[in-house]
RNA sequence: GCGGGUGUGGCGGAAUUGGCAGACGCGCUGGAUUUAGGUUCCAGUGGGGCAACCCGUACAGGUUCAAGUCCUGUCACCCGCACCA
């Protein structure tokens, strides 16, 4: 039973935190007293940012103000009554469990993804493989070297390209100003979102991971888990799997072919020009042969242009290259055009034109007048030339004799094949899968994350740490600000004497590089999520000195489908979990976990909002502003103009930021479980109402004067059972257990409620042992109310003279043959409106209820001696009686 | 723009499979207890109508003996993605 730990932030719980988990703690608590062994730990994601900004603004050390904030949710949590495993628990700063965060990190480092078996396999598989077969390799563009012939540092090189964790370039946003890359959010018409401070796009080499090689099978094993639909049609969406065509155009003058990706090679008539990225290399060349000024100006402008404000204006920009490419099918020459709404990251950075048949193609040929050419007839939708048609249908205008490609009257479909055969057999395409998903970026210039254990040498060739010498702990450092800088610096390069080192202080394998050698360490830090991306496993063994988990654990707890139950927010549906899912497949690849998923089932609390008031400008206003009239109308106390109640995120601005210590000081842990999982489902997102939590409330103190005479305080117990009252407490019983089952404890507390409003003696009684439950009926409800208010039920349990905690009681079994009525009351329709009720017996048949239905007074009278057309009796539920016309 | 979800009393919500719409709680109304307020207990509470009855699950249609639930279209709000070739 797992959580999504929390981070812990300075400004203590939310209450959105204790949803999920008290959720979790039900269960847990109902689990166990089904005599199921649970584990249910709670640890710390505690490397991150918000520490290390609030260190920039404070100057206090974030492992201070970490440690303080973990200490302060741990005692909010442990007020709630949650029944953690805390012998388990642990943060992702801990050096015990970095230490083997960065020794999963060393395996991706060691690994490569086998293409032929679809899986992570020990890169000195690959080596030994390449030597045996003394492969050819390619050593430098264009440049093919037999293994055999090959310097350390040339197999070094091509090794490092197969590595899971590798260094890759990526284009970020660096500031000099802040000292650190920017996320694109944060960019502002190139300038940072704090400060306005200048910000370029810079290519910056950093580590990797292979996540795309994972593609396909992240992709396959959605179907296996337990999850929110949702949430895997994110992950699908994030993927992004494209079938489509790889195709090589010839291009004037450059010896290299274009290669785009399409996934209409279809339309390959159609295609009347080319379109690459700004960054194309293609450009570059251009630019470095003494293309126009105006093309160096146009991709200078472009690169600077971030994402975020390239999605803002989608009005199409760009230039023509001056160069010219032949189209294959056509034989004809088209120009190559660049354009930023052509993105170098995705497919090949290139693109064949089709105005005919693509939007954004079609904006932008008519924006610079290039030719439109109609190749497909749409199903059922007419060619004007006004503007692109999308969707299958089937091929015109697609014949070339010259060429030999003939498509006309084709399908979509069957172009598409006939195309690529075509494009295979002459060498200039091929069929290709194409993914939207990148390799993810795994290196932060930040301070406050896990080092990474690997070293560089003079030459800047990278070594990996030995596990021996692991955990490669974070220097103390009294000043992390990042660095003012033009190229990156980050903040861990400050700790010269850490970085400065020799190979064998650093712990590299003397086999690799001698003790003596210097090396310097990797400044760069991991990203927030690699300590989120296998803690899971680590609380079956957290104590384990010898593994990342201790294997007998991991097959005991994980089993054979994983986590059985992962609870959080669906804000993390995609990142979070997809990674979590990588390392895990990466990790059952090599051999270290069993399962092939990490989470068999998934399940995403909603949010809890609060209310915020609006004015008729549709600005907000904070709740302490506003008053309630006795109407139900809402103003603004200032001005007195009436503003309208809204639900909205809470939130510092709007006031309207419950802090679950105040709710427990008021009303307890109990009060505060039972209101929040009486809210409503489970995954909706639902409003804070402090007004009704007095229900919640009241139906405790309810449940204390069932049990306990508020006078004396002694014992207040029922004589003799009352038959209504036991049927109705084995229903409630039979009903929580399901509903427990199903995580609908909205309607599970409910029925508790109705129960005790059930069994609560009216004031007129006169003796009180005359209404209630019997012990045995209490020691029974009592059961069933502990996994939702355990405080309460532990201390009545304690009165009625139980030994032992109410925790391991066993879940009480109910009497089958009380769930079932005797009789059964049934309404009667007549034309499908309920006219008269009957009573019949439980087990009536059709036959019966039809029988008792058409004898009794008021169905006769209705009928006015009319026989119904049609009798339809469903038994146990309803009588409709239709008569004609 | 694309994809997913949601829409039920004054409010939060219930209705597990097409079968009595509004369980339960809040709020509100009335009564009992109390010197009083609060607490507690009892009763009522979707709208209309004196009543029999009629209307009612965002809106408009449809399927069905029967629709909150299924189908088609529309609107509103929420979430995700967004020039992905």
């Amino acid at each position: 039973m797992l959580d999504m730990f929390p981070y812990p932030s300075g400004a203590g719980l939310h209450v959105g935190h204790p949803e999920g988990y008290t959720a979790t703690d039900i269960l847990s608590r109902y689990k166990v007293m089904r005599g199921f062994q649970v584990l249910h730990p709670m640890g710390w994601d505690a490397f991150g940012l918000p520490a290390e900004q609030y260190a920039i603004t404070t100057g206090v050390h974030p492992e201070v103000t970490t440690k303080k904030a973990i200490d302060n949710f741990r005692r909010q949590l442990q007020r709630f009554g949650f029944m953690y495993d805390w012998s388990r628990e642990f943060a992702t700063i801990d050096p015990d469990y970095y230490r083997w965060t960065q020794w999963i990190w060393l395996l991706a480092y060691g690994s490569w993804f086998d293409p032929a078996v679809q899986a992570a396999r020990p890169i000195a598989q690959l080596e030994s493989r390449l030597a045996a077969e003394d492969r050819i390799i390619e050593t430098a563009p264009g440049v093919q070297t037999r293994w055999s012939a090959c310097s350390r540092r040339q197999r070094q090189a091509h090794l490092d390209s197969f590595r899971l964790a590798y260094l890759g370039t990526q284009t970020v946003n660096w500031c000099a100003k802040l000292g650190t890359v920017l996320a694109n959010e944060e960019v502002i018409d190139g300038r940072s979102e704090r400060g306005g401070h200048p910000v370029v796009r810079m290519p910056l080499r950093q580590w990797m991971f292979r996540i795309t090689a994972y593609a396909d099978r992240l992709l396959a094993d959605l179907a296996r888990v337990d999850w929110p639909d949702s949430t895997r049609t994110m992950q699908t969406e994030w993927i992004g799997r494209s079938e489509g065509a790889e195709i090589r155009f010839v291009v004037d003058g450059e010896r290299e072919p274009l290669t785009v990706f399409t996934t209409r090679p279809d339309t390959i008539f159609g295609a009347t020009y080319m379109v690459v990225a700004p960054e194309h290399p293609l450009v570059q060349r251009a630019i470095a042969r003494g293309a126009s000024a105006d093309l160096s100006a146009y991709v200078a402008w472009a690169r600077n242009r971030s994402d975020v404000e390239r999605q803002e204006s989608k009005k199409k920009s760009g230039i023509a290259t001056g160069l010219c490419a032949v189209n294959p099918a056509t034989g004809q020459r088209i120009p190559i055009w660049t354009a930023d709404y052509v993105l170098m990251g995705y497919g090949t950075g290139a693109i064949m034109a089709v105005p005919g048949h693509d939007e954004r193609d079609f904006e932008f040929a008519q924006a610079f007048t290039l030719p439109i050419v109609q190749v497909v007839e749409i199903d059922g939708v007419p060619w004007t030339g006004e503007a692109a048609t999308t969707g299958d249908g089937t091929s015109v205008n697609s014949a070339d004799r010259t060429s030999g490609l003939q498509l006309n009257g084709m399908r979509t479909a069957e172009a598409k094949r006939a195309v690529i055969a075509w494009l295979e057999a002459r060498g200039a395409g091929s069929l290709r899968v194409q993914y939207r998903l990148r390799d993810w970026l795994f290196s932060r210039q930040r301070y406050w994350g896990e080092p990474f254990p690997v070293v560089f040498d003079a030459e800047g060739n990278h070594y990996p740490i030995g596990d021996g010498a692991l955990p490669v702990r974070l220097p103390p450092l009294a000043d992390s600000n990042p660095v003012e800088s033009d190229t990156p610096q980050p903040p861990l390069a400050k700790a010269r004497e850490w970085v400065m080192t020799t190979a064998g202080e650093a712990g590299v394998d003397p086999s690799l590089l001698p003790a003596s050698t210097p090396v310097t360490r990797e400044t760069n830090t991991m990203p927030g999520w690699a300590g989120s991306c296998w803690y899971y496993l680590r609380y079956c063994s957290p104590k384990c000195g010898s593994a990342f988990v201790d294997p007998e654990a991991e097959r005991y707890w994980m089993g054979k489908n994983g986590v059985d139950l992962y609870v959080g927010g669906s804000e993390h549906a995609v990142l979070h979990l997809l990674y979590a899912r990588f390392w895990h497949k990466m990790l059952f690849d090599l051999g270290h976990v069993g399962t092939v998923e990490p989470m068999a089932r998934l399940f995403h609390q909603g949010l809890v909002t609060s209310y915020a008031y609006q004015r008729a400008d549709r600005s907000l206003v904070p709740v302490d502003e506003v008053e309630e009239r006795g109407d139900g109308t809402f103003t603004e106390r200032a001005s007195g103009e009436r503003v309208v109640q809204i639900v909205a995120k809470m939130s510092k601005s709007l006031r309207n930021v419950v802090n679950p210590d105040d709710v427990i000081a008021e009303y307890g842990a109990d009060t505060f479980r039972l209101y929040e999982m009486y809210m409503g489902p489970l995954e909706a997102s639902k409003p804070w109402n402090t007004r009704d939590i007095a229900g919640v409330f009241r139906f405790l103190q309810r449940v204390w004067r069932l049990a306990i005479d508020e006078r004396d305080g002694s014992l207040l117990l029922a004589r003799t059972a009352n038959a209504d009252v036991e049927r109705q407490l084995a229903r409630t019983i039979h009903k929580v257990g399901q509903d427990i089952e199903r995580l609908a404890f909205n309607t599970a507390i409910a029925s508790l409620i109705e129960l005790v409003n059930a069994a609560t003696r009216p004031t007129e009684m006169k003796d009180p042992a005359d209404g209630g439950l019997t012990r045995e009926q209490m020691d029974r409800f009592l059961r069933v109310l502990a996994p939702f208010a355990p405080h309460l039920a532990e201390e009545l349990w304690k009165r009625l003279g139980e030994s032992g905690s109410i925790c391991v009681a066993h879940w009480p079994t109910v009497d089958a043959s009380l769930l079932e009525d005797q009789t059964v009351e049934l309404p009667v329709q007549v034309q499908g409106k309920v006219r008269a009720r009957i009573t019949v017996p439980a087990g009536a048949d059709a036959g019966e209820v039809e029988r008792i239905a058409l004898a009794d007074g008021k169905v006769r009278a209705l009928l006015g001696g009319k026989t119904p057309r049609k009798v339809i009796v469903v038994p146990r539920r309803m009588v409709n009686l239709v008569l004609e016309g």
